[in-house]
DNA sequence: ATGAAAGCGCTAACAC
DNA sequence: GTGTTAGCGCTTTCAT
């Protein structure tokens, strides 16, 4: 009613544009800061006018005319994973910075869903996408050519024509695991573990433990490979079952911070003393880790580098004129001695 | 070159109909699955020619014609917050099962960001949106008339247009309280408090407390109001204060989780015995408290029932066709009793 | 420095 | 059951 002829829909640039006199076009140019196409007293006016009405772009039409967005999406398998959630925290700091809006996605961690985020339709709506792959393939990604920069955050390198940020992960299992017989344990399990099977975190994890032991002359013994999930609660049960056997290991490599977490539960219940009795290391270097008791001793992936590289690969490429040479880029995972191992 | 003449860009909605040797409507009706309108070989040829050329729709394009979206928003402070991460993982499931898709967004606590969501321009790209609030006011929020259901999830009960769920502050922390004085506890320490100031988290649930000893008759003591933040850090550093002065309470209520954690790090380094000597309960029902040691005594504030509530509230005035009478939501918090108290 | 025209890709509304 | 028309709100392009 008070805002002119168009009482209870959203004020368009149009109407902004007949109350401050001007073209739709010199509002346009305003909001978009075009301030070099402006007059000073133009631009005052329409500001004011903009005031009044209480406008506001609307975002799926300048998307649709102009393709940019001025957002980047991260896709993840799971938003309550602490190492996620942390990633996806210290992204949405850096990109803020860079100028650029974050927002989340969910997989599920199921491949249709992470094909899905990279559909042209779909990854039409933001500048470029960091897609964190768990259950998919990245050859399969490159395959639909998406329209747009997409950064694979995944577990190996791979001859795709996408940039890559790839985890660490026989190298972080190795560091490690030599950590651990280096103290002189010689039964080591893995809780969570994946031996051979598709290509996965928990697979290339269980590879470099393998790797190290076979090096230093270790027998493998699939006891100590516990399968399973990798959350608190699977930590928790593995390590149940460990002691329930009756042989208990003298160190566990958890493939995550939060499988280890599960472990140190069920441990301290057992009145197992860690790490005098059995060492624990974790994987990710999340908070919580670093404030259990014992601080948990973990591999970090070096999560800064990370997501520096992701910040930088997707920038180049949103702001690039022209193509960009395919860039992979591998931080060192390395072993953060604390207070569950020797 | 193998699609036909639009070589490089994606194929469009016209591009499928000409294939298929149809309108486009047609198309349109067959990828929105309006089966009544089309028959069933015009269907078949349509969905062949949408596979041969790779077709998606383009969300943006769609979402500007019709407004609708099917994606719904959840705004939150901060990813990594256990608490706000756990709590986007249960929406995500269920929003699923509702058949909407759930996106995260960043507001960094910052009351302008939170604020920022609910412009139409910005809101235009969802079909509704669960702000948590963090810094800003719910009544700030509802004066913006968003154009599109929003649900506040937030501190207190507030007398704005908007649905709401609210948290239990002041209730769960007169019960956590409660509890503390009957096991004994005089002297009880709050971790994260603020006391007077303005509504908050951090407020209310320290006025729960207060409300509680004063009704036991027991003093209120500066020195046991713990201010600072709620995380890891915040409650190790609040923890090592509380030790420094010489005077250890006999309990601490963390008002959350990472702060419980954080001081139950500080408390066993120090060798202070966690029930005996002090007792400590959290706020959250966080996964990483129920595995710690020992395991987190913690205010639950019934995250199920919330995540519940969100949804419900959200989705029938999505798929309402008139106007929807205004509801106010408000679980009960309830202490969960576990390994760090009496 | 400002404006006019065209159209991004899609769907609502209606005609047949 | 299928097609036609119009236009969502914005930005591109080109004219002045």
């Amino acid at each position: 009613m008070t805002t002119g002829d168009r009482p209870s829909s959203a004020p368009t640039m149009g109407d902004v544009a007949h109350r401050a006199g001007v073209s739709q076009m010199t509002v346009s140019n305003v909001v978009n800061g075009r301030t070099a196409r402006v007059g000073a007293a133009t631009r005052a006016r329409v500001l004011a006018a903009i005031e009044e009405l209480g406008y506001r772009v609307n975002v799926s039409a300048s998307r649709l005319r102009s393709g940019r967005t001025g957002v980047v999406a991260l896709a993840v398998p799971d938003f309550s994973l602490a190492y996620y959630a942390e990633f996806a925290e210290r992204l949405a700091v850096r990109f803020a910075e860079a100028g650029l809006r974050l927002v989340l996605e969910h997989t599920a961690g199921r491949r249709e869903s992470e094909l899905a985020t990279v559909e042209r339709g779909h990854l039409d709506q933001y500048d470029g996408l960091a897609l964190v792959l768990a259950a998919g393939d990245a050859e399969e990604v490159a395959r639909r050519h998406p329209g747009r920069p997409v950064v694979i955050v995944g577990e190996r390198e791979v001859s795709s024509s996408l940039d890559h940020v790839v985890m660490d992960n026989v190298g972080g299992a190795r560091a490690a695991t030599e950590y651990l017989l280096s103290t002189g344990a010689r039964r080591i399990a893995v809780l969570g573990a994946q031996p051979g099977g598709p290509v996965s975190m928990a697979s290339l994890r269980t590879r470099g433990y393998l790797e190290a032991i076979a090096a230093a002359g270790v027998a493998p013994d699939a006891r100590l490979l516990v399968g399973g999930g990798v959350g608190f609660d699977d930590g928790a049960r593995s390590a149940a079952a460990l002691i329930a056997e009756g042989a208990i290991p003298e160190a566990l490599l958890a493939l995550t911070d939060e499988t280890a977490l599960g472990a140190l539960h069920t441990l301290a219940a057992a009145g197992i003393d860690v790490p005098g009795r059995v060492q624990v290391v974790g994987w990710d270097g999340t908070r919580a880790g670093r404030f259990a008791t014992p601080a948990l001793t973990t591999v970090d992936p070096d999560n800064d580098a990370i997501a520096d590289a992701v910040v930088r690969l997707l920038a180049r490429r949103i702001h690039a004129d022209g193509p960009v040479p395919r860039e992979i880029v591998m931080p060192a995972a390395r072993l953060v001695r604390r207070g569950t191992t020797l």
